[in-house]
DNA sequence: AACGCGCCCTGTCCGC
DNA sequence: TGCGGACAGGGCGCGT
């Protein structure tokens, strides 16, 4: 489920409620969403600390400890993290791991299919993951120029590079798709081919549908709900995705689906080259 | 060694 | 109503 946009609500409205709160006690119902440990160490890394600060990296939500750990939380397809005091908290039937706070609330991380991942880094192993990610595309660091060069090297179809978390990191296959029919480029185009003005093209698409996504709180189409228990409201903006069959916005061209890489990829056969 | 594919898992929807 | 197949926001590990 979770690209950027929707990591970025989640640490949002987590920040709000949790920020500051210390952990009490830690269970895990399903332990093998654990990345690198097992339930008994991590409850026992995790108890009595505080979580300083909230925050994302990439699809990433991150969780920082008053002793400088960092607690990594990668929501898979379907992962939610929402507080026990949201209204619908009471439905969540699938919680892998659940953080009992002081004040009585609990954290908790609802996973369906268990694609998601907790694990615990500390400073040194953060440090390696987080330069194992690329550049986060809402920063200064990524412009036009460092998006070419970065495109210039790589054979793949844009729409795979995309989701490559190595070069740019929070983008999925929902914000892949409307970044590219914003950019007027196809799915299948391969990274280098991308002329000048399509790469800066797909470098303000990018920025554009990231912000106007963060802005509506993220895009809900089946399972995704944000800290608080509440869906996104980016679904109905969306161009191209999920549109097989119906008329582009700007040209009226029925929207096609193809797919690779495993993936579903949709777009407009006259808008998109 | 970059790249493409199968697979991990559960739920839902659609056609027969 | 039941059943099989396709499909779903991600990412790892494998073979080439």
């Amino acid at each position: 489920m979770p690209e950027l946009p929707e990591a970025e609500t989640i640490a949002a409205d987590l920040r709000d409620r949790i920020c500051g709160a210390v952990i009490r006690a830690v269970s895990v119902p399903r332990p093998d969403i654990l990345s690198g440990t097992d339930a008994r160490a991590f409850e026992g890394r995790l108890r009595g600390r505080r979580l300083a600060r909230i925050g994302r990296r990439g699809k990433n939500v991150l969780f920082e400890l008053d002793d400088g750990g960092r607690v990594l939380v990668n929501l898979g397809m379907t992962g939610r993290l929402i507080t026990s005091d949201a209204p619908n908290a009471a439905e969540m039937r699938h919680v892998a791991a659940r953080f009992a706070l002081e004040d009585g609330r609990d954290l908790l991380f609802d996973d369906t299919r268990r694609f998601g991942r907790i694990e615990v880094l500390e400073p040194d192993a953060w440090r390696a993951r987080d330069a194992l990610l690329g550049l986060e595309p809402l920063s200064a660091a990524f412009t036009a120029d460092a998006l070419r060069s970065l495109t210039r090297r790589s054979r793949s179809p844009i729409r795979n590079w995309l989701l490559d978390q190595r070069f740019v990191a929070g983008v999925g296959n929902i914000y892949a798709n409307e970044a590219l029919f914003r950019a007027g480029v196809r799915p299948r185009r391969g990274a280098r081919t991308l002329r000048r003005s399509e790469s800066d093209a797909l470098h303000g698409g990018l920025r554009e549908v990231l912000a106007r996504a963060v802005e509506a709180r993220g895009t809900t189409l089946r399972d995704y709900l944000g800290g608080g228990g509440e869906a996104g409201g980016f679904r109905p903006r969306l161009r191209v995705y999920g549109r097989a069959g119906e008329a582009c916005l700007a040209c009226a061209t029925p929207i096609k689906r193809v797919v690779f890489g495993n993936r579903s990829a949709f777009y407009c056969p006259r808008c998109q080259r």
